[in-house]
DNA sequence: TCCTTGAGTTTTGCATGCAAAATGATATCT
DNA sequence: AGATATCATTTTGCATGCAAAACTCAAGGA
C-alpha cells in the first residue's frame, strides 16, 4: 500500500491537467478517502499517520486539510485536529432542497443546450440502468444513476453550477452508498427516471426541472430512511449523526 | 495600521466564536482584502509582502491562500503563486442564474418560516433604502439592499443554502461596488424591491421566488453593463476580462 | 467509589531553512 | 539592432524544529 507520491518528477505532461503540487494531489486523495468511505464519519484524522501513509511532510498535508474543511468534508477544531464531518438528518434536510434547486436549474439549461448525441448517450445509460434495476443489481444501478445526473449537469454548460452541485453531492455520496432503499422506492425512482428521460428528449426544461426536483426530494427521503436505520445503528431517537462516535467519556 | 495578530493569548473567550487560529483569521482578513477591492483582480498576491503586513510566517498564510483559492477568490498557479481571480462576463453569466436559483429557493423557504418581526425589520430597511434611492445615495442604497437580501436568506433557515449563496455573492461583490447603474435601472430595481416586500408580507413563496430570480437576472445585466465599460479601466479598450493581463511573450 | 490532580506523552500550530523553479538582467551571436 | 543564451536574484514548495496545548493515566483525597 505504498502510495506513489514520491516521484513527482514523473509529472507526466501527457495528462492535460497533471496535478503539479503535492497539496493539490493530497486534496484529491483525501477527498476520495472521505467520500468513498474509507475514513469513517466522526473519526479523527491524525496528521502523523496520513503523513506516513502518503510519504509527505505535515506542511502540504495540513494545507490539504484546511481546504477539505472549507469544503465541509472535515471539521477542524483548534488545537484538536481534524475529524471527518458527520452528516445529521438535519444536514440532509438542508442539503437536498439546495441540490434540488441546482439540479432543476441544470435541467432547464440542459434542455436548451444538450445535443442529440448527448441525449442518446443518456438514453443508452438509462436503459442499461433499467436493466440493472430489473436484475436487482443495486451498486451498478447507483453508478449509472449518478452518471446520468452528472451528464445532465454537464449538459447545462455551467461550471459554477457543476462545482456547487458536486460539492454537495460529494458530501452525501457516502450516505448514498449505504442507502438500502426499499423495492417500492426503487421502482418509483426508476419511474421518475423514465419521466426525466422523456422530458429531456422533448427538451421540456420546466418539466425536467420539476421532475428532477421531485426526484431529489424522494431521494432525500430514501437516504434519510436508510440513514436512521442503517449506519449509526438504529435511530437513537435523537437527531444524531451518522457514524459511531469513538469518544470515550 | 499595525495589525494585532501577535497577542494570540488574548483569545478573549468573551466573543463566542473568537477566531482561535492564525490561518482562520488570515482567511477572513484576506477575503476582506479581496472582496472589498483592496487587492485588484489579476494582481499577484506576494506571500512575502502579506506576511510582513500581517506579521505572520508563511505557513499559516499559505494555508489561507489555499482555502481562498478553493473558494474561487484566488487563482493558484503552480510555482507561480497566487493571483486575485478575475471575473469575466462569462463568469457572471454563469454565476447569476445560480444565485437566482438559490435566492428563489431562499425566498420560498423564507415565506414559510419568517417571523412577523423579521418582516418588519426588512420593511424598515426597505423604506430606508427607498429614501436613499430618492436622495441618489448609491453606496448607502447598496448597503441596505445587500442587507435585505441577507435577511431574506437568513429567514430561510438553511445554513447550507446561505453558505453557497454567500460564496457566490462574495465573488461578485467587488464587481457590484463599481456598478454605476443607470437611473432607469435603479428605478426598476426599487420597483422590484417593492414587489419583493409585498410578496414577503403576503408569504407568497412562489411569487417571491420568481421575483427574486427576475430581480437577480436584471442585476446581472446591470453589473455586466457597468462591468464592460467600467472597472478594468475602459482606457485600454479591451472588453475582455476585468483587469489587464501583464503577460508578456 | 468517584472525582480531582499532576507529571509524562502525544499532537497541534507556527516559524524557519533549504532546494527547485521562476523571474530579471546581462552578455553573445546573427 | 534584435533575438537568444547564460547567470544572479527572487519566489515558491516542502521539510523540519520547537513551544504550547491537549490527551493519558495513575495517584491521592473527599
Amino acid at each position: 500500500m505504498n502510495d506513489d507520491l514520491r516521484p513527482m518528477e514523473t509529472a507526466t505532461k501527457v495528462a492535460p491537467i497533471a496535478r503539479a503540487t503535492l497539496h493539490d494531489e493530497l486534496v484529491a486523495r483525501l477527498r476520495d478517502l472521505i467520500v468513498e468511505g474509507e475514513l469513517d464519519p466522526g473519526a479523527r484524522v491524525p496528521e502523523r499517520a496520513l503523513c506516513e501513509r502518503f510519504g509527505v511532510s505535515r506542511t502540504p498535508l495540513r494545507e490539504a486539510l484546511k481546504v477539505l474543511a472549507s469544503e465541509g468534508l472535515l471539521e477542524l477544531l483548534p488545537n484538536r485536529g481534524a475529524t471527518v464531518a458527520r452528516l445529521t438528518a438535519h444536514d440532509l434536510d438542508e442539503m437536498f432542497p439546495v441540490m434540488g434547486a441546482l439540479e432543476a436549474l441544470a435541467g432547464a439549461f440542459a434542455c436548451a443546450r444538450i445535443t442529440d448525441q448527448e441525449v442518446a448517450e443518456i438514453r443508452a445509460l438509462h436503459y442499461q440502468m433499467v436493466l440493472h434495476h430489473m436484475r436487482g443489481e443495486l451498486p451498478e444501478y447507483f453508478r449509472l444513476n449518478q452518471r446520468i445526473h452528472e451528464l445532465i449537469m454537464d449538459a447545462a454548460r455551467n461550471a459554477t453550477l457543476s462545482r456547487l452541485y458536486r460539492g454537495l453531492a460529494g458530501r452525501i455520496r457516502r450516505a448514498r452508498y449505504v442507502a438500502n432503499m426499499s423495492q417500492a422506492r426503487w421502482d418509483q425512482a426508476v419511474r421518475e427516471h423514465e419521466a426525466i428521460l422523456a422530458a429531456l428528449e422533448q427538451r421540456d426544461g420546466p418539466a425536467l426541472g420539476h421532475l428532477l426536483e421531485e426526484h431529489l426530494r424522494n431521494k432525500c427521503e430514501t437516504v434519510k430512511e436508510s440513514f436512521l436505520t442503517g449506519p449509526g445503528g438504529s435511530a437513537e431517537g435523537a437527531p444524531e449523526p451518522v457514524g459511531e462516535e469513538p469518544r470515550r467519556a
